[in-house]
DNA sequence: TTTTCCATGGGGGTTATCCCCTATCGTCAG
DNA sequence: CTGACGATAGGGGATAACCCCCATGGAAAA
């Protein structure tokens, strides 16, 4: 690969994306095209400057990485992502790992893994970091797994119960019947292990689900 | 002042670490004399080294910004704190204000935010980010004050709520009447102007009384 | 083609939550 | 001293949550 990589960077905290920028603008072959403070704005300059390779933060105002991405992906199937972030997500970088993204770097990692995956990735390789291999192995299984033999409307109802809605509330939103909403609830509580109400809006805050501050 | 300010970065994401301090390094009357990637690191550091000036991350592995600062702060009086925050958390900007810090600054802010605020706490001033200073706005009236007109009884009892505890469990503990339980929640659950279990365990994660991992 | 899984709906019951009330006793501030 | 407040305890009732059970139709997998 003799051409240089345009590289786009989307990332709210300023402090990160200028250390970025400036870092990146040092390497040779990397030309650094662009970058996005929110979710929104990195949407649409990515689609119109088509980067090489995007070096995406994990949560940002608005959308997080896995929606941006799903946002993309398909316009520009052969652009490279490397997500960085402060938390070691397990949801998250299971999600990372299903969607095929190329790497994922922790913000507390040394700079040294941080610019081994920029080069990595934008080479055309996988790059994960010391904390985020760690965990993929580590969390292979937990609530994870239990997340994962949730049906679609079983995680449906998990949010709209830890947003404060009723069986009656979900029931009328859903249009099925209160009977079927009960069922599905005790359904979802039995395949998490879970007793009440408060267990299941721990779970899925814990999920990223829903925020704290929600309405009501 | 003409004298050189000692300034101590305690700061986990290794990239903001780095940014800060070669950004400090050309600062005149400053001068790095250390860093820590966590809290035990940076109270063991700090008490040594005794900085003139904190630049303290909100959250890090171990403890928080505001355990780090009370293990410290009798030892080091004079020393002035600088926090910096990925996240705008109205709970941690409130203690942070009655703990009389004196800065605040979101990382989402403009590099000329961050660098006025660390030159103004440097010189004895006071400085709050914008988005920080919104939320001061925001926020002064809302939950919070809510969370004060609690008595100590009933923020004991909205934690046992959020951790699944059922009225006759929290009976049980408090080795008073279940009755007593149910209207000491009906009095919190007014006061807070939440309507069910859901609000209340998003309350409390949200306040910091209780983590999503908690038992059951 | 069976079998399994999902979404749907219901019967029937126990327990917990949620919402009104009233009331006593002690403490602390005005 | 009086009034406000906090902690305690209770009556009574409506609704929601929680826990079994069973059944059906469709889709997907074995």
């Amino acid at each position: 690969m003799g051409s240089v990589i345009k590289v786009f960077i989307a990332e709210d905290q300023t402090m990160v994306r200028e250390l970025l920028m400036n870092l990146l603008a040092t390497e040779k072959n990397l030309e650094v095209i662009g970058s996005a403070a929110n979710g929104l704005e990195a949407v649409r300059k990515i689609n119109q400057l088509r980067p090489d390779l995007l070096i995406l933060d994990a949560f940002m105002p608005g959308m997080n990485a896995v929606e941006v991405f799903n946002d993309i992906r398909n316009k520009l199937p052969k652009m490279r992502v490397l997500i960085i972030s402060a938390h070691e997500n397990a949801s998250l970088v299971r999600q990372v790992l299903e969607l095929g993204i190329h790497g994922f770097v922790e913000k507390s990692a040394p700079m040294d893994d941080l610019l081994l995956g920029v080069r990595k990735v934008a080479q055309g390789e996988v790059y994960f970091g010391p904390k985020i291999r760690a965990l993929v192995r580590r969390v292979a299984g937990e609530k994870i797994e239990a997340m994962e033999n949730l049906t679609n409307r079983e995680k449906q109802i998990v949010k709209m119960i830890a947003e404060s809605k009723t069986t009656k509330e979900i029931a009328y939103d859903l249009e099925i019947s209160i009977k079927t909403v009960e069922n599905h609830r005790t359904n979802l509580m039995a395949k998490l292990k879970l007793r009440d109400i408060a267990a299941v809006t721990r779970f899925a805050i814990e999920q990223g689900m829903v925020q704290t501050s929600s309405p009501r």
